[in-house]
DNA sequence: GCCAACGTTGGC
DNA sequence: GCCAACGTTGGC
């Protein structure tokens, strides 16, 4: 799930570790319906810094709500406002998150980019821009074992 | 349904 | 700031 640091970071996240935050202001049909019809209570969710010096995957969270009505669409002084949208038949939903953890080091789209093993994630394929993205088990494993591993290897890798 | 024009995303 | 790669809009 991507967010830029500069309007609110994995370190903004980490601030209230307790604290649940709605992913408000999702306006893509594929992004929405991962949310809505993807993404159960407890299913963990990378957190990647995009628009920013050093675009990667920098933390993990998890999904503490499942999706709901995203009431910003209703709101007209909003910055998401949408008036196609409505209470009685909303077109865009968000799930509930909250902190997990940062990763040792922010694993950057360059590295994904550059290792085999991520050559069909959806991030790293041409043009993806969507905000929310799918991740295998096996990538989901193989991004946080290479985030240990990184550090011995550094060397040899890149 | 087609497609040109336009707006947005986001890496660089 | 540039621009490729989208997604959306709306005329037809």
């Amino acid at each position: 799930m991507k967010s830029e640091p500069s309007v609110f970071s994995i370190d903004d996240l980490q601030t209230k570790p307790n604290q649940t935050y709605c992913w408000d202001g999702v306006r893509n049909y594929q992004a929405r319906n991962m949310m809505r019809d993807e993404m159960k209570i407890g299913d963990l969710a990378f957190f990647y810094h995009s628009n920013c010096a050093e675009p990667g995957i920098v933390g993990i969270m998890e999904v503490v709500k499942e999706s709901y009505a995203d009431f910003s669409a209703f709101d007209s002084d909003h910055q998401y406002f949408d008036p196609k949208s409505n209470p009685e038949n909303p077109r865009w939903f968000m799930v509930d998150l909250k902190f997990v953890r940062k990763l040792p080091r922010t694993i950057t789209l360059k590295e994904l980019k550059l290792l085999p093993e991520l050559a069909d994630l959806a991030l790293v394929r041409r043009g993806n821009r969507l905000s929310i993205m799918p991740v295998s088990a096996s990538q989901w494993e193989f991004i946080l074992s290479f985030c240990s591993y990184k550090a011995c290897h550094k060397a040899v890798i890149f």
